[in-house]
DNA sequence: TCTAGTGTATTAGTTTCCTATTACACTATA
DNA sequence: TATAGTGTAATAGGAAACTAATACACTAGA
């Protein structure tokens, strides 16, 4: 996998995983992969996968059972939780990023619709990838 | 000023000048305050605020005249690229990271538009700041 | 010509991230 | 009970980012 060498390989990982989840690939109790297994397709070291996964173990979202593997929580709440905390975070830093820019409103939402209709085309259906 | 650990301090070093520039506070031929005044109001060491601006000014955007001080190139091209080159690229971003979320097209326009109404109701004049 | 204000370079030391390696702990099953 | 598959921990070493300190190079103006 590429990796943005401007931010953490740890952290990216874990937003991977966390937009599986989100994106139903990985379902309130499906087995994640094994770490070592993880560690390979990822082209990574084991401790890496796993500093990425202790957040995940402490934030809730990934239960650890030793021996057996790491499961995403059954539990559809924090799941659902962590899906508005994250498109809220994107909103927020998109709007920021643009409105420091001194891009108005319209503006933004002009740009947005213009940006989709131009590279979007050919992914509005969400079924298959 | 506040800094994302994820990500290295000369290069939202870098970012924040380049706003400034397209936002229009920082203009063509205008002066930057002096790097050891920089390094001051920012709370960081010399070394990375030169290390943000080596980087502006291998891109052009920055010209540098020892002794004198940095100023923003006074070729107002080069600056609209920029703009246009900074606005993509969070365009790009946030559009990917929703996708990958399976949030359809429609449902990004329209979280936009819903966080906009929100959030930016104050800030609709861009004339202020 | 001296001095203050500017950019630039270098060296040394700390911290964080990442890797590599090894070892340990637990589970399931042949 | 052995073994394979799993998670976890710990150590050591390297690379990148950042800091601190010092020195050097150039410009403008008293």
């Amino acid at each position: 996998m590429e990796f943005d060498d401007k931010v953490p390989i740890y952290y990216q990982i874990k937003t991977v995983i966390y937009d599986q989840i989100i994106a139903g690939q990985l379902a309130p109790g499906d087995k994640l992969p094994a770490v070592r297994q993880l560690a390979v397709s990822l082209t990574v070291n084991v401790n890496t996968v796993q500093r990425a996964l202790r957040e995940m173990i402490d934030e809730g979202v990934i239960i650890s059972q030793r021996g057996k593997g790491n499961f995403v929580t059954d539990n559809a709440d924090i799941v659902e939780q962590l899906k508005e905390k994250l498109i809220n975070r994107y909103l927020k830093q998109f709007y920021d990023r643009l409105h420091r820019l001194k891009i108005s409103n319209q503006q933004i939402i002009d740009e947005v619709t213009a940006y989709i209709e131009r590279q979007g085309d050919l992914n509005d259906n969400n079924a298959e990838s």
